[in-house]
DNA sequence: CATGAATGAGCATTCATTCAT
DNA sequence: CATGAATGAATGCTCATTCAT
């Protein structure tokens, strides 16, 4: 007969909004992400996390409402983060449709790049979310997308790209290269400016590019 | 205490390479990749896919070594089906580098929107694989994705593609922008070659723009 | 993300009736009966019941759907045997309605006595049934509770009870008197003939009692 | 490892004798009551009750020596309060056995009519106290019981109840029908009075009725 | 008095795998 | 080839209880 849902009294993560967060739940949060991480959130335990915290795994429920809970709050984290770089790039004044996209692509390389593990955890395991908390996600990130397909129909409407082409396919070639980066990119290897720079400037060319190169 | 390999004695699949496939080792495989594209590998149970074929638990066994196993041929099945893929491309006779590298994209684009549940699978949950099997295909992939960055040099050698620009980072941007299909593309939605075309331009004009539009 | 009803291939006990009850299946449902009468329902573990099996813990699964199934089964097993008691005393032929109700009442008691242990468990431990399972048992308790309500409203038709009394408050009382033995009842004491003498005795006179004790 | 009895140095709850009660502790046993009442003793939490006290589960402990003492707090509540209602019966002055039996009954009744939570609790969970706590509650059990037989032998002794009846037998049959009260009887759809009087008169009856009714 | 944090033992349930028939 | 039964290790989660502050 178990009784899930928040049973009042039970202290549980302030992280939900009602209050500031106690230190102790960021460490939690950021043990669970760096699991998540490395074994990929169906195989991770909830003792691993315990014994990164130094906790026992029983204690951890007084911060946590279950092991999905980690996840989702991880990813709501992450859509915080990328939701600045989106507004940011959305309100820059004076400047072009096509320059506002490529701040945007800059931004959101530029915070996947500083946000390695968290980012690779929230592309790699959405799906198991469940229930509302999968519903809650599927929003947030529709909304998300639409506002970049909008983004790109205003490049379209201001011709800096052609407007014969689906904005919505482009936008997910888009993705595809910002979001692929969490399975290969180090930064030990290559700065994190110097992929914004060639993201953007890929993207930029391949939404741009008009010249009939094919039959010269 | 799970064994790993074959023991001498019982018959274990003949998948791996000792004759040709019986036809319910195909059945099989087929319905793990099913199972394995909705529910993932490490949610997916043996249970399932016996139940999907129509089998008891137990005899499944007969027909393979072990859940990774299953995974270890799916991953396997793409290789080959992509190898062949970029080798056409590489014997394309004739032709300029880029041209060959379109055809690269066209070919790999299209064999991913033919086989999206099993090429999800592969990108998904190829980490699940462990040991040797794991060693083995990351073997492969890295020879795979060599051949494509000689590609591109290929092409910057042809001076089509800016020479200055790293050739594995740009196959990286490349590579995200096929394999992301998986995660989007729905032929009901799209036909299979509109993909190609448009995948295949967004990579070109990516690869190849060149004229300063940021600061005329 | 588990995933709880029962799953098409998965065994599960056949005694839900879709074939006849495999001899373990009824090993293990009279095992938990002991357990859940000498520990109660909520404190009997499933560790207990595997034990007094000679079962590892998860190898009832193989058998069981859960804990609670094992409860449902139990209470629905004396549920089909009392429905053969009121069954018998309602089909009784050329009696009055008052020997009838008699009938049942011995018939209850007798079956009561004989099944000490489940019928202990099924009034001590119903409640802990949930969703589903409860509702069915709660139907199937109303309707026994009302046909024994039907009786005593015969009994009352028939002039062998007094009318001006609430038959439903009747029947809880003779209820009372029945079903309490399944705290004190101890056959080495008092043979079940006996017991069912005596109920069925006091219930009688409990009813058609008429004359004025109190005030000569 | 639980720790049973109060050790020095702590201050632990008063109501068990050692001075009046504080007011907390009055109000923490009627949480649990209630608590108990609604979900049995083994599902409720000690968490459940300190939210129903506004306290934190840690807090509780300042009042309680466990949960097993609440409940043995609660079943000892009910003990003395039944006892007066025996004692009363069996003081009364000038009338006969059966006046006196019939005056518990209704004494009896009544009071479990208005304290039917705590009653529950009893009847349902009185085997869940274990230890010198079991002992104790079970000798005031058999000390009240053997009372009630002897009030029956009284009303053998005085002719007015047959005396071939097995009278330890005759009370349990009376225990049943007012025991079972606690779980049908609901005061809104009857008053408690009313109660009193069926129950009375149909044990009256049951035991006092001698015309031959069976076989005229 | 009360809080908040932690403990540690226990529990129901799942599941890949084995193997005698 | 296939079945059916069993294994055993793991896993997420609960909860009574303790205790420093």
């Amino acid at each position: 007969m178990p009784r899930k849902a928040g049973r009042s009294g039970r202290p549980v993560s302030r992280a939900g909004g009602s209050g500031p967060p106690r230190p102790r739940d960021v460490e939690v949060l950021h043990a669970a992400a760096e699991i998540f991480y490395v074994n990929g959130y169906a195989n991770s335990t909830v003792q691993d996390i315990a014994d990164a915290v130094g906790m026992l795994k029983g204690s951890l429920y007084y911060y946590i409402d279950g092991k999905e809970d980690l996840l989702y709050r991880l990813v709501n984290e992450i859509h915080d983060g990328v939701e600045q770089a989106l507004t940011a790039a959305f309100e820059a004044q004076g400047v072009s449709a096509l320059e506002r996209l490529e701040l945007y692509v800059r931004q959101q390389v530029t915070y996947n790049a500083h946000n390695l593990k968290k980012v690779s955890v929230y592309y790699h395991d959405i799906d198991q979310l469940s229930g509302k908390r999968r519903r809650d996600i599927e929003a947030r990130r529709r909304t998300h997308d639409n506002r970049v397909v909008d983004l790109i129909r205003d490049t379209q409407a201001e011709g800096q790209t052609r407007a014969d082409l689906d904005a919505r396919l482009l936008a997910n070639y888009i993705f595809g290269t910002i979001i692929w980066t969490y399975r290969w990119y180090r930064p030990e290897a290559v700065p994190a400016a110097e992929l914004a720079n060639g993201i953007s400037r890929f993207v930029r060319y391949g939404l741009t590019g008009t010249e009939p190169l094919r039959h010269p």
